[in-house]
DNA sequence: GCCGTTTTCGGCCCGACTGTTTTCAGTCG
């Protein structure tokens, strides 16, 4: 089997919580098993350590959890996941990413006959399910749309999984000079399948991805490997080094570009395919892809710029060692600590920025109408605000804020002189997602409006591959942050990516930006490299990222953008 | 199932919203 991954372990604790739910066994038994998967996600300990020292330490994981976990590291087998998959269709455990469906409703679903999403769909367009009990027109109406979206969703993975495969086969396949290709190579939010390319022979490939990569087959057409890795489809494509040029201009994709390339090395004489650019029949060597480009008189447009949005628009944007980096960024804003409902503290969040190279950290923990997240009322915030002028007293470099809820009218969840104690502001939507789009835009508005707010926070409230933003009418809201100077938050969390970088594109230029990890963990810092790669995607320079300010600078513009409000 | 103990078992986050009901169950953040 491969090798256990953190990804792995939470995955099947995840999975027997939603089986024992489904199973209608004790709801806090279930409960366990997804507080230990949130538990072995907030440690910072690698999986070695974790695995060797039995998950001494961590909370929430105990005996009986321990055991088989470490039981399922060496068999692959998680044996409460085994008894409770057995008594359940494999389909049915799909439903679970259904939005709107719970283990109720399920079950429901379930008794029914109704055992995965394609069964699913055609009960909900066929009327059995608006005939259920406990159902009805309008839930089958929303279930449709949210099947719909689960199965276009399911042949797709975030890019954080996506750049963990293809690292994990680039580190097997070291010395081929891997590279990460595809979608994700492109830094695209989410991608189908994850490709690499290498310079070496199949055989060899397969050799080094056995053990790491399942259910290893080469392809029928042209050299290449295809597998499976934690279930995600993955591909190797390989060549010899002097056709390397054009099989990686073939895998980086995107299709539409390759083939507009194909065609205007037609219309050379040329003939473009991952086997190499040929004309009239003869190899001409073109080990990398700007060999290809120089061969056929043309211009070659950065990875980041090879979506259709970009076609027509990308020579006119910044060049790829202009755009911003991971290094760039300065400070790490709208980050959360055990105030609320982070993982760590505010001293540990601030000793891993520094040692991921940044320079501050922005505390940014929920305000008060967030209940669920351990919001700080105003007297925490202010008990906060004290520890953290120790910490600075200590030498920590920190900036003060929070993550204040957008209220229902768009006002914020702490009134103007408490906002005013804070050196930034991120506001946020939590509530009331599916506000008539009229009132939903009037409310995002005010808030980007208000003469305190920095930021707003992920504005359009999606979670990539599980819901769409709220309906509204984003241009207008990004229209108000243009009139009042509000920065727009890119959320770099993988799941989040919001504001996508199409719209980021639109819009630059009128806009400032601040990529933010809105971590809750320290190993959530790191998040930074997807917002850059969306930043980059949208030809953004740190000239255009508020974060990239040195501390004191950061503080400067927040006095500039409230004076200019007065 | 985990935790913290009154060391043997009770408590484990909860308010708001939605669509279904006919007073509330299920889901979400």
């Amino acid at each position: 089997m491969a090798e256990v991954t953190r990804k792995s372990l939470t995955g099947v604790l995840k999975t027997t919580a939603d089986l024992l739910d489904l199973l209608g066994q004790e709801a806090f038994r279930a409960q366990a098993y997804r507080s230990a998967a949130r538990s072995l996600e907030a440690t910072d300990s690698d999986v070695a350590d974790l695995l060797s020292s039995a998950f001494a330490g961590v909370p929430k994981v105990g005996k009986t959890i321990a055991t088989d976990l470490l039981a399922f590291a060496g068999t692959g087998t998680f044996a409460p996941l085994e008894d409770a998959a057995s008594q359940v269709p494999p389909g049915v455990l799909g439903l679970f990413r259904v939005r709107g469906l719970g283990p109720k409703k399920i079950r429901a679903l379930w008794d029914a006959g109704i055992d995965s999403l394609e069964t699913l769909r055609e009960a909900c367009r066929d009327g059995r399910v608006a005939s259920l009990k406990g159902f009805g027109a309008k839930s089958a109406a929303s279930i449709l749309d949210a099947v719909d979206f689960a199965l276009a969703a399911q042949a797709r993975q975030h890019l954080s999984t996506s750049l963990d495969i293809s690292e994990a086969l680039a580190g097997a396949l070291s010395g081929l000079d891997p590279h990460s290709s595809g979608d994700a190579g492109r830094g695209l939010d989410t991608a189908d399948t994850v490709r690499l390319t290498v310079t070496g022979c199949a055989a060899e490939v397969q050799a080094r991805l056995a053990g790491v990569a399942e259910a290893l087959d080469a392809w029928e057409d042209g050299p290449g490997l295809k597998g499976r890795v934690d279930g995600v489809p993955v591909e190797v494509a390989c060549g010899p080094a002097e056709t390397r040029g054009a099989l990686d201009l073939v895998y980086d994709g995107s299709l539409s570009y390759v083939q507009a390339m194909q065609a205007e090395a037609a219309a050379r004489g040329f003939e473009l395919t991952g086997q190499g650019l040929r004309r009239g029949g003869v190899l001409v060597p073109t080990p990398t892809g700007a060999d290809v480009a120089r061969e056929l008189g043309l211009a070659l447009r950065p990875p980041e710029y090879r979506e259709p949005e970009h076609d027509g628009l990308w020579e006119a944007l910044p060049a790829a060692d202009e755009l911003v980096t991971v290094q760039d960024l300065r400070g790490l804003l709208h980050t959360h600590s055990v105030w609320s409902d982070g993982a760590a503290t505010i001293e540990e969040m601030a000793q891993q920025t520094l040692r991921l190279g940044h320079s501050f950290l922005g505390t940014g923990d929920h305000s008060r109408a967030a209940h669920y997240a351990n919001g700080l009322s105003i007297e925490r915030l202010r008990a906060q605000l004290k520890e953290v002028r120790e910490l600075q007293a200590a030498g920590l470099p920190l900036v003060t804020g929070a993550e204040v809820d957008i209220l229902d009218d768009g006002s914020l969840d702490y009134p103007d002189d408490v906002l005013a104690e804070l050196d930034y502001v991120v506001a946020s939507v939590h509530s009331l997602f599916t506000l008539d789009p009229a009132r939903q835009t009037e409310r995002l508005i005010r808030a980007a409006s208000h003469p305190l707010v920095t930021i707003l926070g992920h504005p359009t409230g999606r979670l990539l591959l599980r819901r769409p933003g709220y309906a509204m009418d984003l241009d207008a809201v990004l229209a108000a942050c243009e009139a009042s100077g509000t920065v727009v938050e890119i959320n770099a969390n993988a799941y989040r990516l919001d504001l996508d970088w199409r719209h980021v594109l639109r819009w630059r230029g009128r806009l400032t930006f601040a990529i933010n990890t809105d971590a809750h963990v320290p190993a959530g810092l790191a998040d930074t490299r997807y917002g850059v790669a969306v930043a980059r995607k949208a030809g953004l320079t740190p000239a255009q990222v508020v974060n990239t300010l040195e501390r004191e600078e950061f503080l400067a513009f927040v006095s500039r953008q409230r004076a200019a409000r007065l």
